[in-house]
Order: C-alpha cells, then structure tokens, then sequence
DNA sequence: TCTTGACCTCGAGTTACTCAAGGCCGGTAT
DNA sequence: ATACCGGCCTTGAGTAACTCGAGGTCAAGA
C-alpha cells in the first residue's frame, strides 16, 4: 500500500512517515519500480506502534534507539523491553499531571462559579 | 519574591517564565529599584495555573487569549471558564489516548514474553 | 493531448522552549 | 579596599519535532 494509506491506518501524516523514514525510524521500506514508497502490514503496525508512542511523549531519540533495535532482530527483544516499560512509567506519571491538572481545573472553575453570582 | 523561588513554586524554570512574560503571558510583573522582577502570591497562583494547562497540552495562543482576558478583570469571567471547560475535554481525551497506548505496550510485551520463552 | 491527483525531494518556517554570552549589582572573604 | 561570587538582567542563537510550500515526475482518465 501507498503512503497516504499508511498514513490513514497509523494515525500519522503523511509528511511525519516521510519525516521519521529520514530519520531513521522506520526500517525496511521499500519503494516500487515507480520510486514511491510501498508499506507492508508489519511496516503498518510498526507505524502505528510510533504513532502512540509520539503521542504520550516519547521523545525522538528514544524512539530512533527502539527502531535501530527493531532493525536488529530478534536478539534485541530484552532491551526493547526496558524502553516499552520505562515508557509505561512516563504513562502513569502522565495520567497521575491529568489528574492534578483536573482538580486545579475543578478548583478553579468552582471560584469562577462563585464570581458570577 | 525574586524569580528562582518564583520558579521553584510554580513548576516553571527560570528561563520558561522570563519567556512568559515576553509572550503577554504574564499580566503584572513589577520590578524593584534594582530592576529585578518580584512576584506577588498572585502571580505565583497565576504561574503555577499556566504550568498545568501547558503541561497537559494547552497551546501557547490560546494561553495568551486566557492571558489576555485574565488581565482585563473579572468581566471576562465567562470566556475563561469556556476555555478552561475546553481544556477539560482536551484532559478526557489525553486520557483516553494513555489507555489506548497502555493497551498497545501490553499486548507488545506479552509478544516479547513470548519470544523470550 | 491535456489535465488531474498522488507521489517525490529539498529547503524554509513554526512552536515552545532552552541555552550561552556578556553585563550589572549587592554581599562576603582576604 | 578590592576581589570574587551568586543571582539577576537582556539578546540572540540553538533545538526538537514537525509542517508546509515550491517545483518536479508519472500514470490514468476525459
């Protein structure tokens, strides 16, 4: 499949997967006899693995190291374990800043109902 | 109180608030004989609110629109909350977005278990 | 044949910081 | 008295992660 396809089904933009392709996040895309990229199903879920990674901020070069992994094989599976754990833990740190970020909104919301009356 | 403890308390670094206040961010920073910014318990609570909207995702346009009301006292009341109440829906779907990923790195780790074994 | 649409590359622009350089000023140590 | 130090100041450059625009190729349809 084509990259505005890919784009669709991982949630990127087209310009990101061009983007990360550069620099080195996404391995072993091929291109057809036509020069344009064509996107297997495991180039599809790796995108979309990416994609949610961004997302809850995971930072670049992070995410470079987790690819270059990736492209090593099976070997490297231990150490991409680590990073998807460490990232769990920036998951959790993330809903616990919601949370607080919910009640100072709560808080405030309620003196501003208080004002207006 | 001087810049660094006003940093301390809301979260803020030293150099993100300087760029605050440069961006309209920061309504009434007065500033001693000596030319140094002092900041007031208010300020604080004000440095302290813009730290949470811009950690859980709020843009800096819409802060200065939020900036920009605040300064212009409590007629403003009902934009403000609209844009709080905004944000609030923005907090809903970042949560949302952890659990899809927190789903994701589960059923990738489980893969990587099982290649382990 | 002409145009339309999807793709390509490359380089510049954007957002939100972040840091380094160079300078002032009040207080302590020699 | 002076030397130094830490904390503050401004300005301008650098960074991360995109994002967009210009200009070009190519296959397929009217």
């Amino acid at each position: 499949m084509r990259i505005s396809e890919a784009a669709a089904r991982s949630g990127l933009k087209v310009d990101t997967i061009r983007y990360y392709e550069a620099e080195g996040l996404v391995p072993n895309i091929v291109r057809g006899s036509d020069g344009q990229r064509r996107f297997s199903p495991e180039n599809i879920d790796w995108l979309t693995l990416l994609y949610w990674l961004r997302e809850t901020g995971m930072p670049m070069k992070v995410m470079q190291r987790f690819a270059a992994l990736y492209a090593q094989g099976d070997a490297t599976i231990p150490e991409r374990k680590d990073i998807l754990l460490d990232h769990s833990r920036l998951l959790a740190k993330r809903r616990d800043d919601l949370d607080r970020c919910d009640e100072i909104l709560a808080r405030k919301l309620e003196i501003y109902e208080e004002h207006l009356r």
